[in-house]
DNA sequence: GTCTATAATCGGATAGAC
DNA sequence: GTCTATCCGATTATAGAC
């Protein structure tokens, strides 16, 4: 039985409740409740509410950017992809509460703008060499300017997906499960796929479902 | 020469902060401010702030419940799909401070959000609507799977794609043209025309750059 | 209809004892 | 490290005069 640190349950606590409330409608008052700590205690681990969301944001940011560095010249399977997207997933699930203010979070966290934005960035690129990857083995077919925009798409429902299924199917806030997520993302990539890829992606998908 | 009533104005300068700033960045006396009136002759014509984000929330409800109103049963054109998604993309852009806190708008007035929810079906099946018909003139083909995968990725493109536009490329706030998100929701479609179709597609898609 | 002044509340943050 | 008590500032909202 390993005791948790303060700090660190802070942060774990705050994480929960900026994922299940929104970041703006959650108090200082409010995480020190749930953690039945003081809000004078909590203030003496982290100097603002800011450095809180800072730090959560540094740890998706470090996730992030360890994950989206793929290989320019890899063989990259539609296997591996779907493990990609899944993990990609995964992590903007359990940092959902960025994306679900984003303009407002980004906005009062001006720091964080550049920072967001040069993840975005490596997005897209990381699709991008999976699209070149899948093209070279010649399991795909795209023009150029299709790519362009298969590649922006990809990074926009990768943003805004849990957000957006949270809300049209109005299933509990607890838990988001990645799946549908990764379905669809499949289904942007399969009309540009081979004949026997295209199959083999659809099969894969379900497993999504 | 007109006057415009200062109930009216407050509504439009709202409206205006809340796109270029944020709804939650602006207080009432941000509002008043701007007006060159008191925040008490604001609170004459609103009893709150949030019966002024209700009141436009209204505007766009109406502007939407009657924009997707699709007819069943019309034969539509390439060039009327085009038409269609500009004039979504241009109501969407005027009130987009919605969709850029969705989430932290809709959780503080949350009679807000099953209506919000509506406007979303309807989209998606008005998007249904309009493949089901390009199926019937033998412009589409495409799987019942991918219709439903590809109507919830429209959907999701008409909420997000300001936001993530104007995120993405930082440029100005004050104005957002529309022309990108129809490029980009053309794209999305394209790839179930036919071979004919799709070249009219690409083309017209351009002229929204 | 519009103003000024002010109340009421709330959330972030600090001081100082234990 | 943790607590209690408290302050400060911002924001919503109201009262009452003009």
């Amino acid at each position: 039985m390993t005791k948790i640190k303060t700090r660190d349950r802070i942060l774990n606590t705050s994480l929960m409740l900026f994922n299940s409330v929104g970041e703006p409608n959650v108090t200082t008052l409010l995480i020190s409740d749930e953690l039945d700590i003081s809000p004078g205690n909590l203030y003496y681990h982290f100097k603002s509410k800011g450095d809180i969301v800072e730090e959560l944001f540094e740890r998706f940011e470090e996730e992030m950017l360890d994950l989206l560095t793929v290989p320019e010249d890899a063989e990259i399977s539609l296997d591996q992809k779907g493990f990609f997207l899944h993990m990609l997933f995964e992590s903007v699930s359990r940092y959902r509460f960025i994306y679900q203010d984003l303009v407002n979070v980004l906005s009062r966290y001006n720091q964080l703008q550049t920072r967001f934005r040069r993840i975005l960035k490596k997005k897209t690129t990381a699709f991008r060499t999976i699209c070149e990857s899948f093209r070279r083995q010649g399991m795909m077919e795209i023009e150029p300017e299709q790519l362009q925009s298969l590649c922006e798409q990809l990074t926009l429902t990768a943003c805004y997906w849990s957000s957006f299924d949270t809300l049209s199917h109005l299933h509990d806030r607890e838990s988001v499960d990645p799946g549908k997520g990764v379905y669809q993302m499949m289904h942007l990539v399969i009309p540009f796929l081979g004949i026997e890829e295209q199959e083999e992606a659809k099969l894969m998908s379900r497993d999504y479902l």
